[in-house]
DNA sequence: CACATATCAGCGTAACTGACATCG
DNA sequence: CCGATGTCAGTTACGCTGATATGT
């Protein structure tokens, strides 16, 4: 256990990040969001679900039935990953994907019940688990958050409305 | 350009992102930190630099000579990535990566003068980006933001700090 | 012997690009 | 012909899990 070059195990401050790095707020966003992602996927994958599946189930249940080009653009999924989350969607009887009469380049994806269910027991998922993860602050503080998250995100989503964004359960 | 089995092109809000999702405290945590994290691997591209060069470069300059698994626990970065990190600063001459006569099993690692400025340049890119970042915030509410999320972070480091944490520049 | 270090090989996910056939 | 749609193939970064050889 000696102790060489620099100072290592001399200090004891061997894993003690810099400041610099500490203190950077995209580094803060990128902490405190890799840790709420991560209880999201610990949450979701009690019902062998992903964060773009909770997204598709929620467009869908909240503005109905869509393409699935439309529901890329709802959930800012990319429409070539979309693919593969209808798949396994659709898979697991959760959605129903069906050539579209009135255009025929289009599918229109439909929710089926156990799909809604599932999205019910998901939205509980999520919501207990905010509790834990905004459990550090009270609830002003909870709502100057988002607030301040909010105003982040929609001035950018105006600044490059195009540029793509979104993403993220 | 008909209309088919919903609403699509009806109603025009064709790209409307549900509320459930965009009021989702861990998605606006996502969204924010995703745009901020495209910001800095833009800006760090220009001088072509990633996240993790960044992080040990400052990690190096703030405490100095450090083994590759002091870095590691330092930065955040796990020691096996750390390797090809390592590895690409070395190659540029940013780094000197020399044996520890005092431990055989280590390595340690050292900036250059060149290493020094090319940090250096880093940080004005990256303070500058910050302007822009949190540009739709007042200099209080900044604060405010800076404050809240450290907090966040804090909590969960203290909750599990073994818990494979940190990351993100 | 248990433990730490550096390295390598590999995996899963998110985010993103490009191409392509089909259809409007 | 231009543009939208669904699909497939592929890329990069990141986060994370082994395993292994060497050394303390």
């Amino acid at each position: 256990m000696s102790d060489s070059a620099a100072d290592m195990t001399h200090t004891g401050d061997d894993q003690a990040t810099p400041v610099r790095l500490r203190t950077l707020p995209s580094r803060l966003l990128g902490m405190a969001a890799a840790h709420a992602e991560r209880l999201v996927s610990r949450k979701l994958a009690e019902e062998d679900a992903r964060r773009w599946h909770y997204a598709v189930l929620v467009t869908l249940r909240e503005s109905g039935p869509a393409s699935q080009a439309t529901l890329s653009r709802r959930t800012g999924v990319y429409r070539s990953d979309l693919v593969a989350v209808i798949n396994e969607l659709a898979d697991r009887g959760l959605i129903e994907r069906a050539p579209d009469p009135a255009d025929r380049r289009r599918n229109v994806i439909t929710v089926t019940p156990e799909g809604r269910s599932l999205t019910a027991r998901l939205d509980a998922l999520l919501d207990s688990l905010h509790e834990d993860l905004l459990a550090p602050l009270t609830g002003p503080e909870r709502e100057q958050l988002v607030a301040l998250l909010t105003r982040l995100v929609d001035h950018h989503s105006r600044q490059a409305p195009h540029s793509a964004d979104d993403r993220h359960a």
